[in-house]
DNA sequence: GAGATAATAGTACAGTCGTGCTATTCTAGT
DNA sequence: ACTAGAATAGCACGACTGTACTATTATCTC
């Protein structure tokens, strides 16, 4: 990847793209305003992608890149488990404090964006959410097997918690501009874990 | 109210351009689209309100008269403390939930599409959602001092986490289409103010 | 380093945007 | 019922949109 000129740029004009996506949103953003923001010709950017939707995707795709990278492939150094879950709901509250993408989480802006459009658009921001949310509950269920959990909850109910407070997080600190927020939001996620722990009786 | 043909017609604009931001966004919500929404001139509509950041305001000031009627009104019913906090939290998911606007939350749409655009439609925004977060805020606070929460947590961190769970179902049920968010949610309100209440040696 | 090709720019076009202006139709108070 | 004024429509304008097409320049391969 990124042998050539063109993929170079690409990545270039798919970073800004992203960035550009969360504060001005991904519909409205034209390739005239990135063209501009990039600095190239509106012909010459065109000239990658081919069509409007094609950018999308790519810029949906190039983000979806971005948050593995962020989030899950760290949380995936911390071992299998309680201590898995912890890391992947910190990373994701990190990955909006840091702003990673200026405009706060890439997918959860677009999906607002999206929700009502269909379209393959539409369709892949989707895909790309379904997949965070079984990866957490995967990650939960894993903890619950490992006795690190009690299975009072379900996973598929405590990941909804769990995912929850991050993505308010998120959506706060982007309207009120209060980084308080992120220590709710870790404060709420370690609540919650720490009332499901087993007893200490526990086998 | 309503008494003159034009007040009638612009409450029926202002009905279908709520409908419709929450559907295909507030920002690319232009003239023409909401002309032939309503079965009017461009012109015509447009006489209304005199330019379309005029038109913005006075859609998101529609739909906060609409939360108010569907959500705090009928939550003030429900006597002062844990009652209010239940009704509030309750009232709200029922709002995503019976879709009272077709794309969810109005406030949940719009506040990610102007987080980043300064100006006078994100100021009216951003003092919708923290009346909001302050009124149930302060449902919770009655509802400690009525002893019916303990104080473990502050009320602004508990009214957070509740928030986050309403906000979580409407933002999932919108993307994924699965009507289970809105039960995930009420149980999770439910079981955190459960965890809460005072233990029954209290006075 | 020359030649092939990838990458970028220039220009044009039909469509839509927000917003003026003028003209017409309808409504409300008498 | 008549009239003043509100409400709506018609039309025009420059700016911007996505996307053709052509031309030019830079980059890789041998």
């Amino acid at each position: 990847m990124l042998n050539t000129k063109g993929e170079r740029t690409k990545h270039a004009i798919l970073d800004r793209a992203a960035a550009l996506a969360t504060q001005e949103g991904l519909a409205p953003l034209s390739i005239g305003r990135l063209a501009e923001a990039t600095g190239m010709s509106k012909s010459g950017l065109f000239a990658h992608f081919g069509s409007k939707e094609e950018l999308q995707l790519a810029t949906v795709d190039h983000a979806a890149t971005m948050f593995v990278a962020e989030v899950i492939e760290p949380a995936r150094a911390a071992p299998r488990g309680l201590a898995r879950v912890w890391a992947l709901c910190d990373r994701m509250i990190d990955y909006a404090e840091r702003q990673v993408f200026p405009g706060g989480c890439f997918f959860a802006c677009t999906s607002f964006e999206f929700n009502n459009q269909p379209g393959p658009v539409r369709d892949r921001i989707e895909e790309m959410l379904r997949s965070w949310h079984s990866y957490l509950e995967r990650a939960v269920d894993q903890a619950q097997d490992a006795g690190e959990l009690t299975t009072a909850i379900g996973a598929r109910e405590l990941a909804f918690q769990l995912d929850a407070f991050a993505q308010a997080s998120n959506a706060q600190f982007q309207l009120f501009r209060d980084t308080g927020v992120f220590d709710d939001a870790r404060r709420a996620v370690h609540d919650r874990l720490e009332s499901l722990r087993p007893t200490s009786a526990a086998a």
